[in-house]
DNA sequence: GACGGATAGGTGCATATGCACCTATCCGAT
DNA sequence: ATCGGATAGGTGCATATGCACCTATCCGTC
């Protein structure tokens, strides 16, 4: 057991926050039935249109193998659709379903209440600011 | 699909932070066999001395069974010691290990390292102010 | 001393994350 | 046409995270 007070890691805080952070906007999209995790992936769909796995995991900054497994609960509940690629058939090309849209525009609300909680509190350029910079650091 | 330009997700852009920044920390401590959050809980145990599981849980911001099972893989390579508190038979009282100590003090160069690096590139002063007004906001 | 709420912890389940390793297909060079 | 590297994706394994629900023990009150 050490004395001398501890410098604090970058990382631990930042995780830290983060935990904290999710745990808040997985509260608010409780009712909407999705986790932020989630959320953002249907937004990715939403903006991107059909996608192949691979390019959506690019997109998001997800390793791949990643991406198709966070893909697997949205996939059970039918908010995705999954398809073989029609040019390349070694693609899985991943679109919005009818209801993929509904639950995303029925948790955007809850989304928005969280985000306009957050941001009321916090800046959110510095948020940004700060984890571009660290992205890029890293 | 929607048009119009999409509103960057606060939490998700944190995330993706952190999943970069841990990335990096992990790549630094791997010579040392090491995860950051490995280390940081090993960190903990230093400083504070043999404690029971759920107070070394809140003191890391960490649900109760999460540091119950974050505890496992060090428990398995020796690091940490878990024995049944004196006083109150209930509480698992953890605590370093002479292996577990070793293994600190030999990551810490690695992990000032990475901590160095990132420092020098964001100002930690404003990382950590950032993380804890989300914390607190959330 | 017995009862009941509070407290310490564990287990099952589900998601999130990434690595190592595998297969299948594509495509350019020969 | 074929061969070999590149590319799309999947699976097994391990860790990280938290919720719901369970047991065991403690301790104050009667």
């Amino acid at each position: 057991m050490s004395d001398r007070p501890a410098e604090s890691c970058t990382c631990s805080a930042l995780r830290r926050a983060t935990r904290a952070l999710t745990a808040a906007y997985d509260a608010a999209l409780k009712p909407a039935g999705l986790r932020v995790t989630q959320f953002a992936l249907l937004r990715y769909l939403d903006r991107l249109g059909p996608i192949p796995v691979t390019r959506l995991a690019a997109e998001a900054a997800l390793e791949r193998t990643t991406m198709g497994r966070n893909l697997d609960p949205l996939k059970r509940r039918g908010l995705v659709a999954i398809t073989p690629g029609a040019e390349d058939p070694r693609a899985r090309i991943v679109s919005l379903t009818g209801a993929g849209r509904e639950a995303l525009a029925a948790a955007t609300p809850y989304w928005r209440e969280a985000q306009a909680r957050i941001n009321a509190r916090v800046d959110p350029a510095t948020v940004s600011a700060v984890a571009e910079a660290l992205i890029a650091a890293s």
